[in-house]
DNA sequence: ATCGGCTCTGACAGCGCTGTCAAGTGCTGT
DNA sequence: ACAGCACTTGACAGCGCTGTCAGAGCCGAT
């Protein structure tokens, strides 16, 4: 009931271990004979090879691991999907954990791949800190999702956070409003860039930009919502930084009597699978998120094949998706 | 640049690498003095213990892999946190990987982690055959989450999907309502468990069941709220096997202009994150996800410590969370 | 002085595999 | 019959660690 070993293998099949070894990397040097019958040896005891024994001998492991900030932010598993897709197409493994928003745990997580001896850490949403990601980077190549990084050592994969906010906005002024309101992300991950997106478009139309500074969770956009609901003369449009805060923004219009997009028009920003449902048909900004992570697992084997020294910063275009918050005025 | 080993941390400790090994195993045969100079000396060199020759020399691992079926469902994260939290609490790390909805993914993911050496696997919402399943239980121990298995060699942990499927539709009784139908889940995870429930109870109150067959995803909610919108007379509340599909229905009955819960009621199940956003505030049966990863982690490290043989099948109790579209009639 | 009891050492045999190499083996072509 | 080629073998060192054991060194207790 013992894990057969290619001594097992080479035993069954009537042929050298080395021979088995040969075959189970995949070398040309073996003839087709052979080959086969070492398949059919292996696959008759169910032999599969003890990774944790390959990559101690073989200091590769074949394996990426990737770390999601949060997992119940539906932004994430669909960069993991192109993660997933990239890697396997690649011939590696993925290994995923979650930080649980918690960025020690994010290290944590890390460290534990690291220690498995992962080849490349892909980080989603990371929350840890610029100078421990440098850190690491010397360790270990990492790439980073959804974070804007200045860093020479770190390659990151980001949508044009900057474009994006500028194209919500234009979308809103566009239908003809000219009071929009841009409830921003606080700290989060390309919030700034958002903001400074919606600022630019509102002073290139000659329009006064006003933020209300709140977080990326429905909590605060509620509170927000609430707040500009309440006001003698609520905004015509809102702009707001992700689409879990935008839907919070709804609840509180609703609250309110406020009708979307009859009153005023709402966009938020990720295009999650939140704005797609029928109900709340969100217009948002959208971020190819699949194309994010097999761009970043591009990124990451470049770096582990050791093709190159300096970090690769890219940017993808966002896209606006019109669906029912959003009307002309 | 290269790992330190624990050569180098004997060295730079002034002791032997055998103590070094027992440090790092947490014996209590070490003095305070030694115990300390050694982990003194790997925190400045930065040493980590390999975990994969860990691993090969030792025989376990202390890690368990965790399959979700499908990142996208946030069904799953919470499962996770649960598992997370756990494993921690015991000193176990915990792997994941998703089967992105393909049972052949699944399959494959639940291969690489016992290629990697993992110590026991937990499933959740498995697609994976309960024949295959038996198989799998052979070679490593298997805790299946959220499908009821008649198993001797798998354990799982469920929530009671017939109390669940009755303490919703009993609610909607007690409203008031008499015409309640049920959209059910197909073939997906307790969902002929749900629709029992539901006739069981409909039954006892002397009504009459009518159960509308679908899916556990938006789309066939949708189209079912809508088919049940156009009736002439529609129904008076309606019980949906999950909140994807419930929320589906709410969008196919705002469709046709029926006001929720004015006009009809409408229950989900899940009681996941998709029912607590306040625009949404939908009715749902919870269970209680966390703790079910918590209980398939218990479970799980039982068998791993060897303790048992026969299979344990945990059923929690599900409760009702109270939202804005249940109301009396 | 003697005797445990601790703590520590050094050595050794693995764990299952990689990776390299010299030394075959059998077969083909000439 | 012999070189040349393609394939195969056996051996060995090594990856970083575990786990065990005999024995050394040192202490306080008797």
């Amino acid at each position: 009931m013992t894990k057969p070993t290619m001594e097992d293998v080479a035993r069954a099949a009537g042929l050298s271990r080395a021979l088995v070894s040969l075959v189970m990397r995949g070398s040309d040097k073996v003839s087709d004979a052979s080959r086969e019958r070492v398949l059919a040896a292996a696959a008759e005891l169910g032999y599969r090879p003890n990774l944790a024994a390959r990559h101690l001998a073989s200091k590769r492991s074949l394996t990426i691991g990737l770390v999601l900030n949060d997992l119940h932010n539906p932004f994430f598993p669909e960069v993991a999907d192109g993660v997933h897709a990239a890697a396997t197409e690649a011939g590696y493994h993925v290994l995923m954990n979650s930080g649980y928003l918690r960025g020690a745990l994010e290290r944590e997580a890390v460290e534990s791949f690291i220690d498995l001896g992962v080849d490349g850490v892909l980080l989603a949403g990371a929350r840890i800190s610029a100078s421990d990601l440098e850190q690491l980077a010397a360790r270990v190549p990492v790439t980073v999702i959804g974070r804007h990084l200045r860093s020479t050592s770190v390659d990151t994969v980001n949508n044009d956070d900057l474009a994006g906010g500028r194209l919500a906005t234009e979308h809103l002024i566009d239908l003809g409003h000219r009071r929009i309101v841009h409830i921003d992300g606080g700290q989060g991950a390309g919030s700034s860039q958002r903001r400074s997106g919606y600022s630019t478009a509102m002073r290139d139309h000659g329009l006064e930009p006003e933020v209300i500074s709140a977080q990326f969770t429905e909590e605060a956009g509620l509170r927000a919502g609430r707040r500009l609901a309440g006001r003698a003369q609520p905004p015509e449009a809102i702009f707001v930084a992700n689409d879990l805060a935008a839907v919070g923004v709804l609840g509180g219009l609703a609250d309110h009597g406020l009708r979307v997009p009859d009153d005023l028009s709402v966009v938020g920003y990720d295009n999650t699978s939140l704005a797609g449902i029928h109900h709340i048909s969100l217009t948002s900004v959208d971020q190819d998120r699949q194309t994010m992570g097999r761009l970043a697992v591009d990124v990451l084997l470049e770096r582990i094949g050791g093709g190159r020294r300096g970090a690769v910063h890219h940017v993808i275009a966002p896209s606006l998706v019109r669906r029912a918050t959003s009307a002309p005025r």
